[in-house]
DNA sequence: GTGTATGTTACCCC
DNA sequence: TGGGGTAACATACA
């Protein structure tokens, strides 16, 4: 599912394909993707150009010429696609813009989780959803020190603290598994009880993991394909996420799958043990 | 038909 | 109150 890494890859791509194009008309098939009036949406983003996309932890973020922002989240299944005719587009691109150079960039989200909404570009800041995110792996405010304030402060596990965007954004169920075997951290440890040898490792493991996964194009574990519709190669560097009944890659024993945070959680009970 | 999958938000409850 | 748990969103697939 896209996380991070792959919300950046499709960044890339559509930086590839649609910079320079202006929107000549939008096709909305189904409203709910809409954050707020779809008419009003349309009509502030006819004749509008795309000058960038953007990103924010998992939130593209399409700057248009007009000083408007269009702020989208995949969510689960959410993807982009670029294409000459709107017949190739299948029943599930909920959002057709009409592009200047005859092309059309497709919205396609099967489940239909995904969201957009158009907001003034200087007033991105103060979204709520984007102004509560935390520092994001990679970035200088991601720091040893805010990933132990965010620990230190909650009794929750540590893998909901990882998945909760308030503390370090951009993570999803998929990395969360990955940096907590990295780390050697049971995914059900308090997160206020971590050693500061465990803080460290994890705080180094996340933005070692994540860099990995962009290099890599990001996973694709279902359905997941960038802008330009190639797959990711990261499941292939993948530790423990979907290696259930797999042999540890470190230490043999066989990796255990259970529920955290009401997701399926993968560990190694032998790497990865409940301290008390 | 049933259970599971994932991200985020809403909401109930102790 | 904070936070834990879970439903909801909508669909595909084993």
């Amino acid at each position: 599912m896209p996380e991070l890494p792959e919300v950046e890859t499709v960044r890339r791509g559509l930086n590839k394909m649609i910079i320079g194009q202006k929107i000549t008309a939008i096709d909305i098939l189904y409203d709910k993707i809409i954050v707020g009036d779809v008419d009003t949406f349309k009509e502030q983003l006819i004749d509008a150009t795309i000058a960038y996309v953007g990103r924010r932890a998992k939130y593209l973020l399409f700057n248009f010429d007009n000083g408007l922002t269009m702020i989208s989240h995949l969510r689960m299944e959410g993807k982009y696609q670029v294409r000459s005719k709107i017949s190739d587009f299948d029943k599930h691109v909920h959002i057709i813009f009409h592009l200047s150079n005859g092309e059309y960039l497709g919205y396609r989200d099967v489940r239909k989780f995904g969201r957009m909404q158009l907001v003034d570009t200087n007033d991105v800041t103060k979204v709520k959803s984007i102004a509560l995110l935390g520092p994001e792996p990679l970035t200088p405010e991601f720091t040893y020190q805010s990933l132990l304030e965010g620990l230190k402060s909650t009794r929750k596990t540590v893998k909901a603290t990882l998945l909760d965007q308030h503390v370090v954004s951009g993570l999803g169920n998929i990395y969360a598994d990955e940096v907590l075997w990295l780390a050697k951290v049971h995914p059900e440890q308090p997160a206020n009880e971590l050693t500061t040898q465990q803080v460290k490792d994890l705080h180094n493991g996340i933005n070692e993991d994540i860099k990995k996964a962009i290099d890599a194009g990001g996973t694709t574990i279902r359905s997941y394909v960038d802008a330009t519709g190639h797959s990711g190669e990261f499941q292939f560097q993948l530790n423990v996420y979907g290696r259930q009944g797999k042999p540890c890659k470190r230490c043999e024993t066989i990796i255990e799958k259970i529920k955290v945070a009401g997701r399926g959680t993968h560990f190694c009970p032998h790497c990865q043990v409940l301290q008390s």
